[in-house]
DNA sequence: GCAAATTTGTTCGTATGTATT
DNA sequence: CAATACATACGAACAAATTTG
């Protein structure tokens, strides 16, 4: 047996699929009309069905059918721009204005404020170079567009920043005008740079309840870990956030792009001058 | 019925693993032993080793057996650093020397070079902002890291570049010194920004042979869409890379981050600068 | 609002094929 | 070659979700 009949009757689907001759929203035939029609077993039908799933090509509902996926529009989420407004030097737009002026409604929850000790359960020690034992606060939001679940975010301080004068990173809330510009006027903390990294990897049980995920854990996270150093190249704020990789992507911009581009084209209503300053906004998101 | 036993049963072992009860690369019981153990058919338990598949904790081995998966060393590709460098103005290293610091031993296939003309089937035909029917000349590159399929890179011009004196893009073979950089002494076409998309979807057929990937597709594909654009703003390459998920992951450098976390820590050697200008190297990597 | 029909989801049993040791 | 272990395929029954009458 060459090819296993499961994967020959999914080719075949797949191919429907990609001609358009099943167009995106359209239902399949019902596993039963399918095992008549490729003369196999009900079980095997399914096997192909489930390869289908897994390619993210279809998507079943218990009781209707099996239909063709619709493709999501995602959110772009914009890692830079130009890298001085991103910086925390200056930039006034926040997060919460760029999801506006793409007409989507964001929303999230207060942060909740954690304390921990550096060590191999906190994810943050190996990013903060904080040697065991040292006090870590941790600032951990839900964050919604259009009330549906797009992130989670973690970020992590030093507690030495709360001892020189930062006493409302211990406070669960928002801090309106954000972290940088906070530990930048009342510590004196200058954001220099930071480092991201970008990692694909299978959703745990918090992620797949908290996305609403399906349970077979088919669709991937995609997590960026960003690591912000002073000027001295000390390490002052980890933010871990995950994303589900069916409605995310991301963009980096390096030099001159032009405007139109740089900013997303989904809705180009609003912002006048855009150009290379979503980056301060993701910035913004980016500091819990 | 709360919840289903395949299900449970996946719990069950998932707990196992990541207590550290099973080990990585350690044999899990056979399936027998397993319906045996649990009281459920064989049918049921590899339900609940099929998703365990997929949350990619587990892999089997016909003949062998179901063992907890090893991780995989990740290969880091720096998708930026210093704008100034990145943007092709200078930088000599290549990506081939970037590779070889870190002890692995890079290999890729001479461009296979293709002309198409702008229409829907064309994947650059947005990006580049050209008129129907306008040709473009592509060139395709497989890349291997100790001989392992690490990922596929087509790059996009327009033709008028050629038609400008840039005749080597149309030769296939490789250009040592980069395309950037022949460009801009050919033509005096200076790369000013680009801006990078990353999305993260199920791989294809192709993508599926060539990177050896499992055939139910449980391993996504990261896919890099990088635009660069001149000094006027206008396109004049997009490059399109896919790497699979499993044995990949991104960084991004911005402003002033230490050296010693902006080169990543696999293999210390060599290097005694580093500092910002990883970001050539990728640059490099990312112009076939 | 409820019952029936439809459709997918779960679970079992069984048989045979293929890969590895 | 034989034994072991996973892969494929079939058939059957009942459960759960949804729509329809």
């Amino acid at each position: 047996m060459p090819e296993p009949i499961y994967r020959a009757i999914a080719d075949d689907l797949r191919r429907q699929i990609e001609t358009g001759e099943l167009r995106p929203g359209q239902q399949l035939r019902t596993e039963i009309e399918l095992r008549d029609h490729y003369e196999a077993s009900r079980n095997t039908i399914r096997d192909a069905i489930k390869l289908l799933i897994t390619r993210g090509l279809v998507e079943t509902r218990p009781g209707q059918g099996t239909f063709v996926v619709e493709t999501i529009v995602p959110f772009v989420t914009t890692l830079s721009g130009d890298p001085q407004t991103a910086s925390g030097a200056e930039g006034d737009t926040t997060y919460t204005d760029e999801v506006i002026a793409r007409l989507r409604v964001p929303r999230h929850t207060p942060p909740e404020v954690g304390i921990h000790q550096a060590g191999s359960p906190v994810p943050a020690t190996g990013e903060l170079r904080l040697p065991e034992g040292t006090p870590i606060v941790s600032r951990h939001q839900q964050r919604y567009i259009d009330d549906i679940p797009w992130s989670l975010q973690t970020s992590f301080y030093p507690m030495s920043l709360i001892e020189g004068g930062a006493t409302r990173l211990l406070r669960a809330g928002d801090i309106p005008e954000g972290t940088v510009a906070y530990l930048r006027e009342k510590v004196g903390l200058k954001q220099a740079g930071y480092r991201d990294t970008i990692i694909v990897r299978a959703p745990d049980n918090v992620e797949t309840a908290f996305f609403k995920l399906p349970e077979d854990g088919r669709i991937s996270i995609i997590e960026t870990r960003r690591t912000a150093f002073d000027e001295q190249g000390t390490p002052i704020r980890l933010t871990v956030s995950v994303y589900p990789a069916d409605r995310n992507q991301f963009a980096v911009n390096f030099g001159e792009v032009p405007a139109e581009v740089a900013d997303p084209p989904s809705a180009a209503a609003s912002k006048q001058d855009a150009g290379s300053d979503a980056s301060a906004d993701a910035e913004q998101e980016l500091s819990t």
